[in-house]
DNA sequence: GATGAATGAGCTTTCATTCAT
DNA sequence: AATGAATGAAAGCTCATTCAT
């Protein structure tokens, strides 16, 4: 079983069982549509690169489109899981004594999931600037639910004296744009590059700290 | 004249001098590149647009494609423009005592063009995944020029002690991370939000400086 | 089943085996493409008389030249069919005393075969002149075989003392030419006239004859 | 003045003066139409080709059917120039006291011009099947003119016992077949191979003087 | 007379989708 | 469940022709 095979077990074959012609389509899709796009990708192509007839596809997926948010949704369901477990800030505030302890979880966590499903993780932000339905569903279910966690957690941080005072969405930005950009460099810029993976997480996670501590604190 | 068309006559009348008929043409293909994305835009679509023929598009685009090209070229060059004037640094090192003046300068500069075109913008890095000729063209001709430029700089600073030690990539990286972060949170995913824009630059300069300013410093 | 679709059964249906809507192409476009030629004839025209969808064209045959091409091919590869087998100068040697008899089978087998398939020769012969492909085939595969088998009729013939001593490929283009003109006059240039065909081969063949006999022979 | 701008100016420059955009387009299209056959020519190449503007080939041919017919015309007129002379046989028999000597004049003369005007022959002789409005033409202003010709000549010779008895259709369709045959092979089938051209013609005159001659009389 | 921008009909081909098997 | 032939709309693009300059 492929890497890739595994991702689509863990990802996608929860509710119902798939069978084996429906993850090759789930692979081939998801593959064709990170490299070329979902507009530029045509069903065809896809079902040759998986192997199978195109009335196959449809047989599974009512439209091409059906097939991309089934694609899509998972990805952004599993994104978010670790921020909709109820008690998320309760846990957190009692395993992370500071901020930075609670910065390399994340990006322990979740940084660590997005690279893990790179593929995934390209179609969704290629496609949401495309699909309306993505946008709203992404805002809707993700957006909001991380942004609120996440508030809960930098004012705990800023009564615990260790983020300067500013409005949380600032600091929520700013933190996400950080490590954002380290993801994307890293891994959709320029993959090839010789990366000190380690060495340029750290500098990451002090430079979110030094950018967001009050002065006298460092 | 509208804004679009100030814009279109700045970055695309400089050679030969556009018929009115082109200018059309390229502001419905901006717009609805920009909206839809390249693939999924039609040129018939743009004909009905722009209120020209579909023939006519091709009489002065030989292809879809080229026209892509014909309106991002002219976004790049534009881009980088102040960053290849022969002694970009030395003029930086002489006007800006500190890296946060250079900071402001830059912003108050680049990101102010990219506000400026921002659909121009939407459309270059919407299709730089898909378009491997612009993904080139983009980093050997924009990437590598400004990193060349930007490494001097931050070399400049980190002599002079305002910087942290760090590889100038690093610094590069989380620099560029952060000014894009706002960006694109502000013009791109909230654009209707309220914002208060001179209060949000100034906390993302503070949020660099501090991000890279040595300890001691602050 | 109507004289035509005999035809394209003898001619098409060897290898795999032809849909109706596929045969109902071929009829269609072998009729327009006579008739007005390949590159004047547009494939909806074809779509329209074959009474299928456009789409369906395409999904039998890649492109429109490659329509043409599995329609002329099948009929060169008939068109040499009796020229290639093994021996068949030596058959002919035994079954023909005289040149006169090979002359007569000739016409009665491949002039009764082109005029059995009249269409497929006009485009044929229409198309060569422009179709580079069609020509390299043409002269790769059938004119250098049969000039070939041709050769040794002739040689053959000449030994018996029958024809008259020329250079083989001089005695084959008259002998071609002549029948050829007859095939061309009698049925694409003056179809309609009233013609006696036995009297016309009669004439034909001797003209032939008395054109190649050394003098004393006769 | 190259070749083909010495036979534009014989053959088209008679009634009115030809410009030299003209003379372009003319030399343009022939050379395109033969090699490309018309309806696979565009009107753009065309202009590309003769160097001058679309707008100006609309300009002196309406359309450009019109362009084909005023390269095809004259070619046609001049084809039959000398059959028309009023009293065209009497001179023949006047001038040629044996068929074989009218032969060779024919060749010397229509042969002669035929090549060189190729490209103007192939024109002609490529479209005729699918320009009804040529075939027409040529039928009426051509060949019944030259089969009137052509008759009495075949019937002088015949009285003078030179030729067989046969229709005289029969043996103008085998005399012109077997010329043809020749310039066809010669120029338009295999150019490039190595023609010994007196051999071969005196090889052709042969022919046809063995093929139509009364047997006692060879 | 010459231009070339503009047109819109029509071209070949691809597309997502349907449906009988 | 799976197929793949069939569809017809729409894609990108080319064409012959027009016309203002």
């Amino acid at each position: 079983m492929s890497e890739q095979d595994k991702m689509i077990d863990e990802l996608f074959n929860h509710e119902e069982e798939l069978t084996e012609k429906q993850k090759k389509i789930l692979a081939a899709a998801i593959e064709a549509f990170a490299e070329k796009g979902f507009a530029a990708t045509s069903t065809s192509e896809i079902a040759k690169k998986a192997g199978v007839a195109e009335g196959t596809i449809f047989r599974h997926y009512k439209t091409k489109k059906d097939l991309l948010l089934s694609i899509v949704a998972p990805m952004m369901a599993k994104l978010i899981a670790p921020f909709v477990i109820k008690d998320f800030d309760k846990v957190l505030k009692a395993d992370f004594e500071t901020f930075e302890e609670f910065l390399r979880a994340i990006i322990e966590n979740r940084a660590k999931f997005i690279i893990h499903n790179m593929q995934l993780f390209r179609i969704l932000i290629q496609e949401i600037p495309f699909q309306p339905e993505l946008k709203e569903q992404f805002k809707e279910h993700i957006a909001k639910k991380i942004f609120t966690r996440f508030e809960r957690v930098i004012e705990y941080y800023q009564a615990k004296g260790q983020i300067i005072e500013m409005p949380t969405y600032s600091a929520i930005r700013l933190t996400i744009s950080t490590i954002f950009g380290y993801v994307i460099a890293r891994y959709l810029l320029l993959p090839e590059a010789d990366w000190d993976d380690p060495e340029e997480i750290e500098r990451t996670i002090q430079f979110i700290m030094h950018g967001l501590s009050p002065k006298s604190e460092i």
